[in-house]
DNA sequence: CGGGAATGTGGCATCGATGCCACATTCCGC
DNA sequence: GCGGAATGTGGCATCGATGCCACATTCCCG
């Protein structure tokens, strides 16, 4: 047999619902809902009716009359960057949990593509939004329109939105005075932005670190690069050829690919001759040799968080006061970091 | 300022619009939806008061009435196996491309998440679902319901949906064929299931190849474990201790983990002592050293079927028998494989 | 120049569930 | 035994967009 014959398939509704209860519609709603009245018996009645015709309530239906939506928008900028991967791995369970739907949609990091996404959210009707913003304007835009919104992993300018972050600035300070403390002085940093929260935190931490230990940091150990682990490659290469750097620290886990690959590529001995390590901990940094130190951001937890607190903001739980949460960031020492050189 | 005041949001409607455009409401629909009758001049106008008032269509409303939708349904095991995230990832390009909407879920492979999670596909009222099945019960309720089914990465048993499958024996063949041309025969294969049509498709793959080469093959050192990577290392132990091997195939990605973290507890000499590969190639297979020899399937490019096959199908455009879309394996010879040791 | 096709536009019912109000019982305490 | 609360249940309008039909023009060709 082939596909069933088109959708000529028609699903039964409240109303057969109630025939087939010896009710009205109006009782099947609430038996169905545990809201409102409706005497034991009658519920279980309905529900048994419900059951034996194989009733599934119309979500269409449901949202357009009582003006909700049980859908979440959730946008991030590349579902195959195990981070984001992480992020909405956690904001799914949580969100599953709650009997919510997660509509997912990739911007890769496009404002335009972002903006489009919005709008099909605000289509959508959904309540609420999740989202790695990559422009300011999306999740104003969503605000505007009265969607509950919550930034995940980083702040572009001051918003208004509530936002979940990880504790950028104490990761990287631990995860800095852990090379200092064994030693490295010239430590160069592989970043690709410091515009947003994010990158802006880790420098913060990175520089925190040689002021709290006295250490005067010289600012062209800092190597700006793109998002993208070629970059960061040819970063590394001119970071590599121009300063003598005892330890690395990459700014993410793409970044980190890149550096990885510039030093096994020279054959340098990590953590003999150069340290790396990385913030934003990721399976194949345990897997290579020797395993990468990290900074692990419990990017699942976060995602949890994220759904958390918008599911609290929709029911209205949460007072007006815009709610910032940070997320501990561990450090997780492995072998790709040793004493400094000499 | 806080959250704007709770949702008194009043979205402009399709009245909202023709009032501002001095037309009737089945005016506005025709003329925003580019079907049916609609003078340009009126058109254009529709289409600037919309602008003007930042009209947004309800989707919910859409759905209800015409009875279609445009979300689509992707039910997946784990999201953060990077082979489901590119497989989602592929879907969701595809998705957007078309203007449709992407609802994931992630059922952890559970058969009663899977169901529960049939059951919301099913009020949301989706014209399809993308699933890599855990039970056959679920393609089979969405079917019987008139939703398009498209199974990817695996069938199991007889069903009558469409499915996305990767060239499991022909890929399994190649890299097996790789090992033997290398001098191996005895080869021991990690493998979690083979009930499934993946599992079955690449030992089948396994098997021909030994067949092949008049090689006769050791059904011992086909090594059953189950889906974790720590599983995985235990059979890679005793496969090892039981069995002079000189060559591991491993099935999937999750089960190369294990492998690899056994050998290199072992201080085994890859590709020197033993020579390791894997089916399913991610990104960590090539940031190792020696980096794995493995069988691409084409992940993105699988989802991206996926979607293009399930569409069609929603569109009618396609004939009913069954399709069956076998996307070709890759061997992709890395450092990890060599001549068979003395 | 008349009539039927072609082309636009408006009216109205409708998709399915639910919010709200009115009405019907039952239950008590005085 | 009676009035008012407490508890259930049904009726009906409604959310917002669209399908369908009727009606109004315009067009064109015999």
């Amino acid at each position: 047999m082939p596909q069933p014959a088109e959708p000529p398939v028609r699903r039964p509704t409240v109303q057969d619902v109630a025939r087939e209860a010896g009710v009205s519609p109006s009782t099947v709603s609430r038996a169905l809902h545990t809201r409102g009245y409706a005497s034991p018996a009658v519920r279980a009645r309905v529900q048994a009716a419900a059951e034996r015709i194989g009733y599934v309530a119309d979500h269409n239906a449901r949202n357009l009359r009582s003006r909700t939506s049980t859908s979440i928008g959730v946008l991030i900028s590349d579902l195959r960057n195990p981070f984001y991967a992480d992020l909405a791995a956690g904001i799914e369970e949580e969100l599953r949990a709650a009997e919510y739907q997660m509509v997912l949609v990739n911007d890769n990091g496009d404002p335009a593509e972002e903006m489009q996404a919005a709008e099909t959210l605000l289509a959508m009707r959904v309540p609420g939004v999740i989202v790695t913003p990559v422009t300011a304007k999306c999740p104003q835009v969503l605000q505007d329109n009265g969607v509950h919104v919550v930034c995940a992993d980083r702040e572009l300018g001051r918003s208004n939105s509530d936002v979940v972050l990880s504790d950028n600035k104490a990761g990287a300070l631990e995860l800095t005075e852990h090379l200092i403390a064994l030693g490295h002085t010239r430590i160069g940093m592989l970043i690709d932005e410091t515009k947003w929260s994010t990158g802006a935190g880790r420098l913060a931490g990175f520089r925190a670190a040689h002021l709290d230990n006295g250490l005067v940091m010289n600012e062209d150990l800092i190597a700006y690069t793109s998002f993208d682990a070629n970059a960061a490659r040819q970063t590394t290469r001119r970071l590599l050829n121009d300063h003598e750097v005892t330890a690395i620290i990459s700014a993410n886990n793409v970044l980190a690919q890149g550096a990885l690959a510039e030093l096994k590529d020279r054959r340098v001995k990590i953590p003999r001759q150069i340290s790396l390590a990385a913030y934003d901990d990721v399976p194949w940094m345990s897997l290579v040799q020797p395993a990468l130190t990290t900074v692990d951001q419990s990017t699942v937890e976060m995602g949890r968080s994220c759904a958390r607190l918008l599911l609290a903001r929709i029911r209205g739980e949460l007072p007006a006061k815009r709610r910032i949460v940070k997320v501990p960031a561990r450090l997780i020492v492995r072998g790709s970091t040793g004493p400094v050189p000499r």
